[in-house]
DNA sequence: GATTGCATTTTATGATTATAATATGTAATT
DNA sequence: AATTACATATTATAATCATAAAATGCAATC
């Protein structure tokens, strides 16, 4: 049985398209739109498809395209069902990363010593560096080789992380061209409202970090200002990363549900001033290594 | 006569740190210092001083190594008596830049139809494309291709990434960690006087620019934070693209640099909270566009 | 009129090899 | 002890080609 590679990723994104969109048993997923909200063309999206038609979780009728068999909140048992082993998106990014953190790899690095360490062509193991170099934790050497940045590594930067959020969210917020979004934040209480009927523990640490970041960009968003938002997402894989590696303390999710929707409260209620005040603390107090006060 | 290709960033490197570090001539250029100092082996240190060697600034000694043939102040000419023409640094990335803002690429390139174009081989391209994304004017399509962003050719994405500066080196300021340092401060004072005893009309666009970017870098390293640092190092090197398009008003310099030593007075005289107010103001005057006032 | 199904075109990846560029060890020199 | 000069080793780039993946045009269908 030959089976033709799929994007995992068209895949996730058709999954999580329609769980966010809520969608009901038998309802139509078009091709066209799900490639044009992915920006991807239609073959990918057809591919992943077809894939999901072989799990269950979506039928073919003949020339009238592919529909839901279930409802978007059965879906997840489906996918674990049919699919035990997580598909990772980039397991070489999380290779790099562990290795990186546990101290298996040295500062400077070549490329063909990585290529050997882990087996992989030296396009795939580019476009893999590339992404890291964006995120900042490594950086091409002018002649040959790489060094990591200790970025990801010292507890000093991990601070400074903060700081740096706590900073530029705050000031998002107090720009002149801040505009809440109402749709947006009427999105956010219902994945906070979510997160609290239940989702504390039955929720995945990478669904629970996602919602989590979903609400601060979503807020940054708010400023209207791509310098900011691009600053804030940059951080926050880098964020992602790091706090992969520790157990979620799940006892600080109703405290910072609840701080959430105070945060949005404020904001609607026109205290700007007082929300970014509140927000800074928020982030500050999130934070795991507590600075002494001065 | 076939000549090996020489890196021109190594050997503009060497004739920066000669300028920088007001050499004499006779000095000693010691081979393993300059390629520490810019991160290579010796080897194209090596290669870089045998040109210049040719271009006559340097000359060698049997087994003592390269010497300065002049002083530092006399290097200016000398280059570009022997190379006319500029050799760039990255004539691809500058030649993808101005097409772009001409209008003569289209939102979406696919990487065929760059190497066809611009005839390059694929890994330069690459190379050049994640600088750019690196920078955050393309990114990367999930399918194939490339989309360019409009962050570079935008009127809003300008006046966006004044604001962005302006918030960032105000708070970078303000930052508990902020601790300024004298050494830098005395170098920058040292180029601000550089400027203003004939730097206005005989710098070049590039020099200006440059000096005027290690000022605000040399402040926001000040705060010993490296997210604030490599947030105001990626909006620069962007400003610096599209600075470069239209021709620099040398009539604000004078103003301009008596405003960096009024900053350096206010923060070494302890007035912190005043210097970064004045900072603020300091850049959004920059601005080439003028808001409305609200 | 929008969408599908499928054939065709275009694009990007992986693998290989020659060559250019960079890195480095070491004896000789200062 | 530091530095050079040179030989050698290692690394990255360019070019090529086969193949996988993605994009697209269009007739058929709803």
């Amino acid at each position: 049985m030959a089976r033709q590679s799929v994007s995992p990723q068209i895949t996730a994104n058709i999954l999580e398209f329609v769980k966010t969109n809520q969608m009901r048993a038998g309802e139509h997923l078009p091709c066209q739109m799900l490639a044009d909200a992915f920006r991807v063309s239609r073959a990918p999206v057809n591919a992943a498809l077809k894939k999901l038609e072989t799990m269950g979780i979506v039928r073919a009728e003949p020339n009238r395209g592919y529909f839901l068999t279930m409802d978007a909140a059965k879906v997840e048992a489906a996918k674990s069902d049919a699919q035990p082993q997580r598909e990772e998106e980039d397991p070489l990014y999380f290779r790099i990363a562990e290795d990186r953190l546990a101290g298996m790899l040295e500062e400077r690095v070549s490329e063909n010593e990585l290529m050997r360490l882990y087996d992989v062509a030296r396009s795939r193991l580019l476009k893999t560096l590339h992404r890291i170099a964006e995120e900042g934790w490594i950086e091409r050497l002018p002649g040959n080789g790489w060094a990591f940045r200790e970025t990801l590594t010292s507890r000093k930067s991990y601070e400074e992380g903060y700081v740096f959020r706590a900073v530029i969210e705050q000031q998002a917020m107090l720009l002149p061209t801040f505009r809440p979004n109402e749709e947006e934040f009427r999105k956010a209480r219902a994945v906070q409202a979510a997160l609290g009927q239940g989702g504390y523990e039955t929720w995945s640490r990478a669904e629970i970090f996602k919602a989590n970041n979903d609400f601060h960009e979503m807020l940054v968003a708010c400023s209207q200002n791509d310098f900011f938002l691009d600053a804030i997402k940059r951080i926050n894989r880098l964020r992602r990363l790091i706090e992969y590696q520790v157990t979620i303390d799940r006892s600080r999710l109703p405290r910072q549900t609840s701080e959430h929707l105070h945060i949005l409260d404020l904001v609607e209620a026109g205290r700007r001033t007082e929300a970014s005040a509140f927000l800074y603390t928020h982030i500050m107090g999130a934070s795991r290594i507590k600075t002494p006060q001065v």
